[in-house]
DNA sequence: CGGCAAACCTGCGAGC
DNA sequence: TGCTCGCAGGTTTGCC
């Protein structure tokens, strides 16, 4: 999916096309996503402004006039995709459609559905299940090393699974986990415990920095992923070692038959990339 | 409680 | 061409 530049990319794009606008219609077109729809989910959305589009974690918030947020999640294969007018026939993916006063479609496609959707109201945001055992958003000022390392500490799991725990730190997963682990030269298979502080500053330095260009080049595209605007991230060919299995890593580039390259390995049942003679 | 595998669901590419 | 297998950006659950 969609890991925390991806959905700001998409929070970015619907924003200028949702905010200040009114939903006219709302289609739910079938019973669930990875969840049930909560009740009467298109009643409650119609006739709504939108007032705000915002990113916690790898989740889209939209605040609405009532006082309700529409709390939606991309999962692995989920897409908004912005139109100027209705389609003349859905995707069978196509499990959404949100209708703006100003004519413009909204769809939300997920073929996996791994996504989901669910109403809340702002009041009670903090406390929404999926929101409320998140860690810090990783490009806020609650973020640094020394907060990582509080969360990391005693923590005997490798520092790959700790990194990818939303708990520890909100909106990285497995493409932007390896990056960061390469970028602050630390093995994924050290235990979280096992960093000492300097590491931990390298590593929350990393996380924010390889975030931020991310997001600069509008996320990944590898197989759904597209902005809200349809247009391709491009990030994916500025990684390192993610999906880059044997080739040589940015660093020992020339190298390669000595290093043997970036590697993969499988840990809690994800692939892991790095580059052994980079990270230790 | 911590850590890990499996489950949720569909599509695609590789290999036979 | 068509089948099977493995793999995919996430999160939750249940088991040890």
């Amino acid at each position: 999916m969609p890991e925390l530049p991806e959905v700001e990319t998409v929070c970015r794009g619907l924003a200028p096309h949702l905010e200040g606008r009114r939903l006219v219609r709302v289609e739910q077109r079938r019973p669930n996503l990875r969840t049930p729809f909560p009740p009467r989910f298109c009643e409650r959305l119609t006739g709504r402004r939108v007032e705000s589009v915002r990113r916690r974690a790898k989740y889209i918030l939209m605040h609405l006039d009532d006082g309700g947020v529409l709390i939606a999640h991309l999962g692995m294969s989920g897409r908004m995709i912005i139109a100027p007018e209705r389609p003349d026939s859905f995707d069978k993916h196509d499990h959404v459609v949100f209708e703006t006063d100003a004519g413009t479609i909204v769809t939300f496609n997920d073929a996996r559905r791994f996504g989901l959707m669910d109403l809340t109201v702002a009041d009670a945001l903090g406390d929404h299940p999926m929101l409320r055992n998140l860690g810090p958003e990783p490009l806020g000022n609650e973020f640094s090393g020394p907060e990582l390392a509080r969360r990391l500490a005693g923590r005997m799991t490798p520092i790959k699974a700790a990194l990818l725990d939303q708990s520890v730190v909100a909106g990285l997963g497995n493409i932007y986990v390896s990056e960061a682990l390469y970028q602050s030269g630390i093995l994924p298979t050290r235990t979280a415990a096992s960093l000492k502080p300097e590491e931990v500053d390298r590593l929350a330095t990393a996380v924010r920095e390889v975030l931020e260009r991310a997001i600069a080049a509008g996320g990944s595209s590898l197989r759904d992923y597209r902005q809200a605007s349809g247009e391709l991230g491009y990030f994916q060919h500025q990684f390192a070692v993610y999906d880059r299995e044997g080739e040589g890593c940015p660093d020992c580039d020339c190298d390669r038959s000595r290093t043997g390259g970036v590697q993969r390995i499988v840990q809690s049942g994800r692939s892991t990339f790095f580059c052994a003679a980079r990270q230790r």
